[in-house]
DNA sequence: TCGCCTTCTGCTCATTGTGAGCATAACTAA
DNA sequence: TTAGTTATGCTCACAATGAGCAGAAGGCGA
């Protein structure tokens, strides 16, 4: 940052500066698959293309605020755990003027993603997420119909490494808690894990894993309404 | 980012842009232990202090460039491994205005460290890093005398994700060899992650992970002027 | 030259984590 | 009551890890 030398020398507030916004990967489980909540363009330019919810970083505004308010106005919803992802800052990434975009990762539990409508106007999209090994291969959108959705500007990109970095996360965080409801069952937090990766995982050993860590607590009661034997509930323990 | 619904309600044009600028936290190994370069402030705010080089990003410049500008001009470094960390944007991190920074981290072979001076006017200072956990404790810049330095702004934060991200990096990708030379022993990539890590690994446990994973090759050669028996020279191989 | 010291290198052994499969439990629907 | 289905707990084989030991390979001092 702005040394006291470079200061002197130049004055930095006569230069034209970047437009600075935050781009919001909004991320939920709907029916068990990956889900990012998007925007269709209405005008050029990429009309017709699906944006992620973003706006521009004001004056006085700590860029975590910036998102905050974004996701309360423009997503309707109160809160989530929102945290920065990357900086994208393209010369060109924007057709009309120069703007670096700081983007965040939210994950919402599937109430925020069923709760949708009521102002905002945001659609659910599913992600295909092949697995195509650790580092990740192309990561698109999709109509649940399976047709996919052409991105605006670098929002692609943006959502890939958004992908990527929740299956980072996945098994030394506690990411996948965040997209479930407080009473869970093992088999719902396996296919949590198992939609973020996009790959099988081995019952017994997840099983094995997850309760030597000691972060789920047993709640005592079971899932009901199922045509066979009901699981146990459990809930993440924050304090181990 | 700017949805254009948003574009055609206000012309963000209009209104106050945040500075935008980026620091380098430039990490490397002196006899051993992790070093940092840092310049001195001789002005206010913070004179005395401490700071991470940086530079403002220029209009019609990418975020990577402007990291590259700033390492070649400030540090005189030709080239290194260079990857963005975190983006700062706290409204009072810097007094004089609102600055947004955009951090990278870079690494240096040991001969870019011993080579320093000649144009730059940086300092290498070693960097404490508690072992504390694997999420790691607070780090500070020291001396070679073990005496504290104080970091100017939110640099010390800064610096303490660098290292973060750098343990957390450390074995599964292959920043450790950016930080060798060439040709480098089983011993010296050991006391690579030792110094990230700051604490002790196991020997022979390193020595058989390392060499199973394949991604190092003898070179056939062994070191020379030990007092005692000498060490097999191995390189990276990028190609497995 | 000949032991002595130090570190490298390759080996074994016990412990721990993982993949896979099986038997039993618990529930609904017919 | 029985068939069907999933949960849960168990065993077994295999892989990875922590720890230690013996021999190898160099310099050094007597």
């Amino acid at each position: 940052m702005s040394e006291s030398e470079f200061l002197a020398g130049y004055d930095p507030a006569a230069y034209e500066r970047p437009a600075l916004a935050v781009d919001l990967v909004l991320l939920g489980l709907r029916s068990g698959r990956l889900t990012v909540l998007l925007t269709r363009r209405s005008d050029p330019p990429q009309a017709g293309r699906w944006a992620l919810p973003g706006g521009f970083v004001g004056i006085a505004e700590t860029l975590d605020a910036a998102a905050e308010r974004v996701l309360r106005d423009k997503a309707r919803i109160a809160r989530a755990r929102l945290e920065q992802l990357y900086t994208f800052g393209a010369v060109g990434r924007d057709p009309r003027m120069r703007i670096v975009s700081v983007a965040y990762l939210a994950l919402l539990p599937e109430r925020d993603l069923a709760g949708l409508g009521a102002g905002s106007d945001l659609t659910a999209a599913s992600v295909a997420v092949p697995w195509a090994g650790e580092a990740g291969g192309p990561v698109s959108a999709v109509t649940e119909r399976g047709e996919a959705l052409a991105l605006a500007f670098d929002h692609a990109d943006i959502l890939a490494l958004a992908v990527l970095r929740l299956r980072g996360k996945l098994d030394y965080s506690d990411v996948a808690f965040a997209l479930l409801p407080e009473h869970f069952t093992l088999r719902q937090l396996q296919d949590v894990h198992e939609a973020i990766l996009g790959a099988p995982l081995n019952k017994s050993a997840f099983r094995r894993r997850t309760l030597d860590r000691g972060r789920i607590a047993p709640t005592g009661a079971r899932e009901a309404g199922t045509a066979f034997r009901p699981a146990e509930l459990y809930r993440f323990d924050r304090s181990r």
